[in-house]
DNA sequence: TCTGGGGTCCTAGGACCC
DNA sequence: TCTGGGGTCCTAGGACCC
């Protein structure tokens, strides 16, 4: 009855599986001390603030995620529980063979974050069960990582089966959920906020329309959900009911952003110190830049006063800087980065946090073919011209703007100061024009 | 000098994810 | 005293255009 035109696009013989390994960080440290297997372990962010990963031992004490280390001093002693500083490194590395290991299954394998994989197992063994205790026997085998894996016709359910595992619902690691509508399934166990795509937000919303299982989320019609709910949500619900929204991407997306911040270990109210801690993040960004072979048009810098100390009036500075031209030098981005701050730095304010943000960013090779042909490098005075000369030719009456990022910032910057009018980006021939 | 409406782009902030 | 970091996408509102 419901949703039968999405129906109809639906493929009966998807099928997906989430591959998520068991509480990551954790698991990693104790793949090199095994004598802590079956002991508590806690993982620490980056200044040793806070908990951010939990063996199960941990977890069933009741240390909660993501609390400040100096509120659970007391439990870590009473239980004697593990801690350590995190090792990113070693976690991205054991990532690496972990996500090698899947490709073995099925070269249809999404990264989904460091310690997930999507796959689409629609033509693998009907056996799904077998099949998905077999990536996880492998996997522990193999590398010694614990995994547990979902199953469903769409990555929300195998999700929510991944769900299921955590659970306790299945106990070998491995849950398949067939069809949501008719099957039975202890759906009464999950919480709303548990569904992939549903945050405390949209719970709250859902919660207050009457609306407090999974189940009563799914009787709504189709004319309901689409009038009540964004296109996200209304997706899930798709999802929810097997209709295939949401594709395997295995492919990686470009990236859009490169961010790197750091909150102080004591707040800073000396800009040498701040200068000091831009300095070795722009070195970090500008290195993932290269390394992706990226240039960057925007840079935005930030500094945070501590959101804790609520008895302290906040600060959010914040300056958008569009570079002229694209780079990924950072001696370029430090200067730059200085007198940004410089610019929006105010004294006497106890700052505990600072950080980048690289923006708008295009390939390498691509800009450079494109708008700096080698002959051409002193370009900017006859790109200039050569824009002012379209205009003059388009007539005026447009404005400019560009669908693209680097582009659109450096022109539209260089605009704005010309006070010189514009069309779509895609229908000014720039190289050609001069 | 007064007035409307339709459209697009940009930005900040919110929401979500891990 | 001590409270993570890195992303993406969507939306609402303002600015600007005709």
């Amino acid at each position: 009855m419901l949703f039968t035109n999405y129906k109809k696009t639906t493929n009966p013989d998807m099928w997906f599986a989430l591959v998520d390994c068991n509480n990551f960080y954790a698991s990693c440290e104790r793949i090199f001390t095994p004598n802590l297997e079956h002991k508590p372990i806690v993982v620490l962010s980056n200044n040793d603030g806070c908990i951010i990963a939990r063996s199960q031992e941990s977890k069933s004490i009741g240390i909660k995620m993501g609390i400040p280390l100096y509120k659970a001093k007391e439990i870590i002693e009473n239980f004697n529980v593990h801690v350590f500083s995190s090792n990113y490194t070693l976690y991205g590395d054991i990532s690496q063979r972990i996500m090698n290991s899947l490709f073995k299954f099925t070269p249809h394998v999404e990264v989904y974050s460091i310690d997930e994989a999507f796959l689409d197992i629609s033509k693998e063994d009907k056996n799904l069960l077998k099949y998905g205790t077999e990536i996880r026997t492998k996997i522990k085998q193999w590398i010694g990582i614990p995994v547990s894996v979902g199953i469903g016709k769409t990555k929300t359910l195998a999700k929510l089966a991944n769900e299921f595992v955590k659970k306790g619902i299945s106990s070998n690691g491995v849950y398949v959920i067939h069809n949501l509508d008719n099957e039975k399934v202890p759906l009464e166990k999950i919480e709303l906020e548990d569904i992939w795509g549903i945050g405390k937000r949209v719970g709250r919303k859902i919660r207050s329309m009457n609306i407090k299982t999974i189940s009563e989320l799914m009787s709504l019609n189709q004319e309901k959900i689409s009038r009540k709910f964004n296109i996200n949500i209304q997706r899930t619900i798709f999802e929810l009911h097997g209709i295939q929204c949401i594709n395997l991407e295995n492919v990686p997306k470009k990236k859009k952003s490169i961010c790197v911040s750091r909150s102080f270990k004591k707040q800073i109210s000396c800009i040498k110190k701040i200068e000091e801690a831009l300095t070795n993040y722009i070195t970090t960004a500008a290195e993932k830049l290269r390394k992706n072979r990226l240039l960057a048009t925007t840079m935005i810098v930030f500094l945070h006063t501590n959101p804790f100390r609520r008895s302290v009036t906040q600060h959010h500075e914040s300056i958008t800087y569009h570079f002229s031209n694209p780079s990924n030098d950072t001696r370029f981005f430090i200067r730059t980065s200085f007198s940004i701050l410089k610019k929006m730095f105010k004294d006497k304010i106890l700052y505990h946090k600072a950080g980048i943000i690289l923006q708008d960013l295009i390939p390498e090779d691509e800009y450079q073919q494109e708008l700096f042909p080698e002959e051409e490098r002193d370009k900017s005075t006859k790109l200039m011209s050569a824009i002012d000369e379209l205009n003059h030719k388009m007539g005026r009456g447009t404005l400019i703007y560009a669908s693209e990022g680097i582009k659109k910032n450096w022109v539209s910057k260089s605009f704005k100061k010309s006070n010189a009018y514009t069309t779509q980006w895609d229908q000014i021939p720039i190289v050609k024009a001069y």
